[in-house]
DNA sequence: AATTTATAAGAAAACGTTTACAAAATGAGT
DNA sequence: ACTCATTTTGTAAACGTTTTCTTATAAATT
């Protein structure tokens, strides 16, 4: 391994030299600083960041963590590709956690996480007391996408809202039996999302002065085949139901091949919506509660990065808008 | 901040003591090693990982990097959960590159990012000759993923077998004017499938004495409005067609849309295959060529892991089967 | 020419660990 | 009680940087 050292011989000047060199301090001659810079060159040498961290005061790493939950969804694939654009044009990377399990959110709010990197975005998880009290402690910035925290710069949407918009439509429509097929409304890991939508829908409900009926309430994963088996037991539960809004739109697309299948119309017979707006849905004709994915994770980014600058103005809560997308499903 | 001497004081012994009971060597009485963990427990010490990397001859990173050319695309999605699923169970965490330009790709060959890990998986990207020399002076493990180099474990498939596979299954069931959407053929960042299927598609034909027309040939990106996109212009060159052969599902879905927007029933007018296999295939009944892609990700994951334990015999070259899937879209 | 001031370069002390080596302490065998 | 082996502990030298002092050199002021 090459080291500082070689450097300094082969240009024939003192390691402190070619360190001023290496972080272009002012006070070094041009003449000398040509020499450094041919040494290193000829050398192939590259710092080690390790030693440099050692030797900085500030721990830099060039590192942000990424904690998300369940990384392969569709949302939060969106999220990620916005995270991503913004941070791949600084010179951070990213670590990723992917968190599914209680231990291994544990795992991520520890000092060996924190200690590798400089900041956090996480996405979607609820940030528990306990959690919060860590993370101050460290004294590294965290930004909380599609969540939020009084505490931490979040940048998220109206849950509630979009689903009592999405609700209300249908309602406004003349649809009277509604069945709601989405997440856990109690999620281990503390996503809030289908809670706050299952809010709105019953805020929707009740200003209608329609009932809740929790049998036409499935909580279930948010895939496609989860979406489709929810679409089976409905119609198993012979409960009538003349709309089905759904906390995401790969559920919809499940629930809506399953009702296909059974030979009912849509929408004449059910209308449907979903959530999120993938590029599924413009193509099938979903209607749904758009989000802005993307954004969500480009602002979180952004925020980040200012935050990591020292830009403490940055500091911010923002909230995105949502915007209920008429297809032809409702 | 709270170091080992801290702890060293604490507990009424050495530096040394602490660092042995730190990486339990053997060597420490039952007794003092209570001690200093009880020191170490009431300080909430946890040692730098950077002091520990320079001080070590092995610079351990407990960091696998994974490069692998945008990540948000389905196929990628899968093999990235493949990844994970293994790496999550070790006690290495992930740093994600995402590469789109060839700037990206120099910038994850760098001494920078390779002295940042103790191995990488590259997913789908060729390796040129000076990267794999420069790999090799690294003299980190590196395994390929859906791609093959002889000098570096690889876990692929056949991706000419598998065009080969559908067009002729195609051509057994009388189609005789076969389109075919794809990627580039050259892609700019040496991902060779589309050009490898590209010739699947060739010998096919050839073998049937059919000839392939260039105009029924589609390049374009992976999505389904690229896709759909393609089925359009498809037929607006008025050209007949009986098949269309796509690279992705998602091209495939893509097209499919197109096709009925147009009228056309599928398969009776058209048929169609995609590739992978992704979960929406299924719903929709597309025919497809199924690849293992969670599999590939689990299993590249694994032999990286091995190699990283030392296990040299864990170098391989592993073909993966793939398999063609009939539905109802053929 | 002698003094001061700027500027450029070097020497050496950090940074927080690990580890080879030396030194105690313990215990067994006489 | 005395040596010798064995175990446990401490001391100090790495690891590859940055950075604070110094010091040497050159330029500017008297």
């Amino acid at each position: 391994m090459i080291t500082i050292k070689d450097v300094a011989k082969e240009a024939g000047v003192s390691i402190a030299t070619v360190s001023r060199v290496l972080n272009n301090s002012p006070k070094v001659s041009e003449e000398t600083k040509r020499k450094v810079l041919e040494a290193i060159n000829r050398l192939g040498y590259s710092p080690s960041f390790v030693a440099r961290s050692l030797a900085k005061k500030t721990l830099k790493t060039n590192v942000i963590s990424i904690v998300v939950p369940f990384f392969t969804r569709d949302f939060f694939m969106e999220v990620l590709r916005g995270i991503n654009s913004v941070i791949s044009k600084s010179d951070y990377s990213i670590h990723l956690y992917n968190v599914e399990r209680i231990e291994d959110k544990e795992r991520v709010f520890s000092k060996e996480v924190f200690n590798r990197c400089d900041g956090m975005i996480v996405v979607s998880l609820n940030i528990q007391k306990k959690e919060a009290e860590f993370i101050k402690e460290t004294g590294k910035p965290v930004v909380l996408v599609d969540s939020y925290h009084p505490e931490f710069s979040s940048v998220y949407v109206d849950n509630k809202k979009g689903a009592y918009m999405a609700v209300k439509y249908l309602i406004t429509t003349g649809r009277k039996k509604i069945a709601f097929v989405s997440g856990a409304i109690n999620d281990p890991l503390g996503c809030m999302a289908s809670y706050k939508r299952y809010e709105g829908v019953l805020e929707a409900l009740r200003e209608a002065g329609l009932e809740f009926n929790p049998l036409l309430h499935i909580q279930t994963g948010f895939s496609l085949e989860k979406g489709y088996r929810a679409g089976k037991i409905l119609l198993n539960r012979g409960i009538p139901f003349d709309a089905v809004f759904c906390t995401s739109d790969i559920q919809a697309i499940g629930v809506m091949s399953a009702l296909v299948e059974s030979g009912l119309k849509i929408p004449e017979d059910v209308a449907i919506i979903g959530f999120d707006d993938i590029s599924d849905a413009r193509y099938l004709g979903l209607s749904t509660v758009r989000q802005p994915m993307g954004e969500m994770g480009e602002v979180g980014a952004k925020v980040l990065l200012d935050l990591l600058l020292g830009i403490d103005s940055s500091f911010i809560h923002l909230e995105l808008p949502l915007e209920l997308v008429i297809r032809l499903t409702s």
